[in-house]
DNA sequence: GTCTATATAACGATAGAC
DNA sequence: GTCTATCGTTATATAGAC
């Protein structure tokens, strides 16, 4: 699993992972290995060649997403720029991810949750960790731009931490009610994009005092 | 059920419900009934004496979330004051809210976040739908406000639709990290919830080109 | 009202054919 | 690699005693 070794997913689990993040997307934890079989258009035999269990077909769903958006944002936090620039651009390009994405954001969304109903095995509360640091390190890219960003007098000193993880959770809170829609460009999905952001990061008010 | 009638809850039922909302939170919808049954001090016998399945418990306990944060919230959305003074009362009650309903606050944001695992009988979709209806009513009540706001030049001429759900959207989501300590003040909660609102309505921008 | 069975259905996981 | 068949478990919901 690439969580230990860093290994590329081969085709055959890359097509089931996608089907699950749709799945799991759509039903949750509960949805049947049957359905995700279905919409591969195969049955559970290849799913269990593949996976243990289907707890492993989650964590590997959830280590896919959250690899995939940072690889995507790690470059702005490391760019040049103000806090406020990079923190915009970095707020942006994640909800670009969560639009083109949008099952596995919903994986690491529903993984970051932590619904521990599943008992589980020293293996896989390992592989949770990990992926649980992960996503702790991406937070701190956030943090660490916003401490930037009070640094150099472009963002409002406040608790950094807590405007950091508020901020990460305010945007990835556009999958409440994100969906597709047909005939829509990529230029629409940055326009919205911007649109949440300068919402999101900007605030509601008109000359607030500061 | 009260969806259809208007009735209160008894005693019995609201333990019920306190418990669910409880096991729910922590588990999702796949806990099993016998957990609650337990966390009450009872068996399935009492639950199912009650409640005809767990989608309906699920349905009430939603509902009286949905209620109680709604009663709190309104009066502060048609009393007098700027947008800006209206909607920054109604996040802080919403966000105070959430903190000291926890529970129901969690179950509500799962409803509304439709997992459709269950195949829902015509009764339980009608049940669903009312609720929905009423999550809708209490989006317009932040709607109009951010619409006043923009009327009387205390927030940001921003879309209102969109910038009503991403409002409320993002201080639910402080349902991903809050967690009760002990030992915490209704002072301290009512700081952090300033706190949040503040980052959330104010945005994190220090002078933006506005 | 509350309990102890128990019916019944669903689903995760495995075994073994091809 | 992929399938079919099946085991074993779990959990919703019901029946009926008290």
């Amino acid at each position: 699993m690439a969580v230990a070794d860093g290994v590329e997913i081969d085709h055959a689990k890359r097509r089931i992972l996608d089907a699950a993040a749709e799945a799991f997307m759509e039903q949750g934890f509960g949805v049947a290995i049957d359905d995700i079989a279905e919409s591969v258009g195969a049955t559970k035999g290849l799913i269990y060649y593949h996976f243990r269990s289907k707890f492993d077909i989650f964590l590997a769903a959830y280590e896919h997403g959250m690899r995939t958006v940072r690889e995507q944002v790690e470059p702005l936090a490391r760019a040049t720029g103000s806090g406020r620039e990079r923190l915009i651009a970095m707020s942006t390009q994640h909800v670009m991810n969560l639009m083109t994405n949008l099952a596995y954001h919903h994986v690491v969304h529903l993984g970051v949750r932590e619904q521990s109903s599943t008992a589980l095995k020293p293996r896989q509360r390992k592989a949770l960790d990990t992926l649980n640091v992960l996503r702790a390190e991406y937070e701190n890219l956030f943090l660490q731009v916003v401490e930037d960003g009070i640094a150099d007098g472009t963002v409002r000193p406040v608790r950094a931490k807590l405007a950091a993880r508020t901020l990460l959770c305010s945007l990835n809170a556009v999958d409440m009610w994100f969906h597709r829609i047909e005939g829509q460009s990529p230029e629409d999905l940055r326009q919205l994009a911007d649109e949440v952001v300068d919402i999101v990061v900007g605030g509601l008010l008109l000359d607030p005092v500061r």
